[in-house]
RNA sequence: CGGAGUGUAGCGCAGUCUGGUAGCGCACCUGGUUUGGGACCAGGGGGUCGAAGGUUCGAGUCCUUUCACUCCGACCA
């Protein structure tokens, strides 16, 4: 391509919204242009490298046996209706009538589709398993797009689902066999990632794994292990069994308590209560209150109990209690219901409130919480004498150990690109599709669903691969080759063996930009860096020696070649 | 949805308080000089001032209504 013919343009200028080094350099760059919230148009540029990003996923899907198929993208409602999903997906899902009053929704994701296509033509075992994939847009009505290409509206997805006869082939052959392919996809798109547990929702098990490209803006929390390979979504993370203060230093002495009620004016923070009896937070127990809603507007609200020294984990919370979400309770709300803010404990509730303790407080015998009773605590209380309730709630912290070895875990921030699950029949059973096994028996699909954010990829690889100068694209995914930089077109010298360069490697099947603009060198040398094509080669004052440069995008090293050997040169670096 | 803000040339903005010929930078066109790090000079084209209604001799500016977008907090690939 001749960047003087081309629809390729620039600009100094960043959007003003723009916070991320994706959005103004993909912008800036001419790979994207904003057309209303959330919403993109692909220019050249980015189409180009939107394409190879899609081309690379779906040869290793294809490879390890996937089909690709396209579903409709206007979808009817009836099938949402009937998985329950219409009213539940909320907001997010656009819905929409044709003219002849029918409704149908814009496919956010393509469960119930692919379900029942599925169930039209499987009958039996042995055709199973399959795996179906497609890559398309997709649409979610979200309540706040941002970020450029991070979080749209519109954007482009791989989906893809996998249909067993149980739950050991599920995971065999279709989970641990996306995990390995999509490694090896995000392996070539040349990208620093990291597999970690995710939060399964409501679903259940343990089977839900994120690819998280490692990156100072990701929107997720992570926890990994500084000398393992335990990596883990801050909303999932779990933790070797914290000791306790007096067993970590014997300096420290468990403190003395005997069972009793005691006046504590005032004090309704953990701090307050750590301060007044001068002990570590880790011997008092926090209690912290929330509304959980469910379907159909119901809601309750649920005390959760954990150690002092502990955090609430809220998406953790929320699936010990099956809620769709959690949200903030009033203190006039929680007084209403006989509860005590600041002095709420295990010991003493009024009946029927929801009290949800911590897996850490099991088999606690001595600890300190509230009274449910203004200015008193409990001291000395003994968990194993309440039936209660025990889940994993908390938050893991920096520093505390790996539960695989003995390493400390540390955050860090990554962004989500993809993300695989066992979903076993939690659409197959409500949309009955089901097969006949062995014994002629009809059971449900078990499946596995995996997704991947395309158009979100480009936006993690400039995350993870761009300088103060713009973009710097990885081999697999730049959107040319190598360019061609003339430095001045009016030499004709410079011009001739610029395009005659040109024309050999394109022979050669390298996909070159040349720049015979009119414009300056340093013009052009800017949009270069701005562009980010991984090598250039710059036609300039010494063509009149024989002598080109190689210039590599990265390192910004520019390396001085006579032209006859520049060919094989570039062609070395390409491989 | 809650809070804050912005809509003026393709892009980025000033002008609005205090009503009186619609401006600046970038980009674009013409000519010339320049040419290894985003050049310079001269000339030029481009606007229903987000939309609708109102006040006024006169509205980008004041009033009412409305739409869109952005930013900060709960969802997600």
């Amino acid at each position: 391509m001749k960047f003087s013919q081309s629809f390729i343009y620039t600009s100094k200028e960043a959007p003003s919204d723009a916070v991320l080094p994706s959005h103004i350099y993909l912008v800036r760059g001419g790979f994207i242009q904003s057309v209303g919230a959330g919403l993109y148009n692909f220019l050249p540029l980015g189409k180009k490298v939107l394409d190879k990003v899609r081309a690379i996923a779906k040869e290793e899907l294809d490879k390890a046996g996937c089909q690709e198929v396209d579903l409709a993208f206007v979808t009817p409602s009836e099938l949402w209706r009937e998985s329950g999903r219409f009213e539940k997906y909320g907001k997010e899902l656009l819905r929409f009538k044709d003219r002849k009053n029918a409704e149908f929704v814009l496919g956010p994701t393509h469960e119930e589709m692919m379900v029942n296509l599925v169930r039209q033509y499987v009958k039996s075992y042995k055709q199973l398993p399959i795996n179906l994939y497609q890559i398309k847009t997709k649409f979610r009505d979200e309540i706040r797009p941002r970020f450029g290409l991070m979080r749209g509206r519109e954007f482009l997805m791989k989906d893809g689902y996998s249909f067993h006869k149980d739950e050991a082939d599920m995971i065999e052959n279709g989970f641990k066999k996306m995990e390995a392919t999509y490694s090896r996809i995000f392996k070539r798109l040349g990208l620093d990632f990291r597999i970690v547990e995710a939060d399964s929702g409501a679903i259940g098990g343990s089977g839900s794994k994120e690819f998280m490209v490692l990156a100072e803006s990701g929107e997720d929390t992570i926890v990994v292990c500084d000398s393992c390979d335990y990596g883990a979504n801050i909303e999932a993370a779990t933790r070797a069994t914290p000791k306790a203060p007096h067993e970590l230093d014997s300096e420290y002495e468990k403190p003395e308590m005997t069972f009793g009620k005691f006046l504590t004016p005032d004090i309704k923070t953990i701090e307050a209560l750590a301060e007044f009896f001068k002990i570590d937070p880790y011997y008092t127990l926090k209690v912290v209150a929330k509304k959980a809603l469910y379907d159909d507007g119901v809601a309750k609200v649920v005390l959760f109990g954990i150690r002092g020294s502990d955090q609430l984990q809220e998406v953790k919370a929320c699936n010990a209690v099956d809620a769709n979400e959690l949200i903030d309770v009033e203190d006039e709300e929680l007084e209403s219901l006989g509860l005590t803010p600041g002095f709420m404990g295990p010991k003493g509730l009024p009946e029927n409130t929801l009290f949800i303790a911590d897996n850490l407080l099991k088999g606690e015998s001595s600890t300190i919480a509230g009274a449910n009773e203004k200015d008193y605590h409990y001291v000395g209380l003994n968990l194993n004498d309440l039936d209660l309730v025990y889940k994993d709630i908390v938050e893991v912290k920096e520093g505390d150990s790996c539960p695989k070895c003995s390493g400390k875990l540390k955050y860090t921030k990554g962004i989500e690109v993809g993300h695989i699950f066992q979903l076993g029949t939690r659409y197959s059973e409500p949309l009955k599709a089901e097969f006949l096994d062995e014994n002629g028996k009809s059971q449900p699909f078990v499946m596995g669903t995996y997704g991947i954010g395309i158009s979100r990829l480009l936006a993690a690889i400039i995350e993870q691969n761009h300088d103060e100068k713009g973009c710097i694209w990885t081999k697999t995914t730049a959107p040319f080759d190598l360019e061609i930089i003339v430095s001045n077109i009016k030499k004709e010298q410079e011009l001739e063996a610029g395009e005659q360069l040109y024309k050999e490697l394109k022979e050669k099947g390298v996909d070159v930009l040349l720049d015979d603009r009119k414009e300056r060198f340093g013009f052009k040398m800017s949009d270069f860096e701005l562009i980010g094509i991984p090598y250039a080669i710059i036609v300039g004052k010494k063509i009149g020696d024989g002598v080109v440069e190689i210039v590599n995008r990265r390192t910004l090293e520019k390396e001085e070649i006579a032209l006859e050997s520049v060919v094989p040169k570039i062609m070395e670096y390409l491989a």
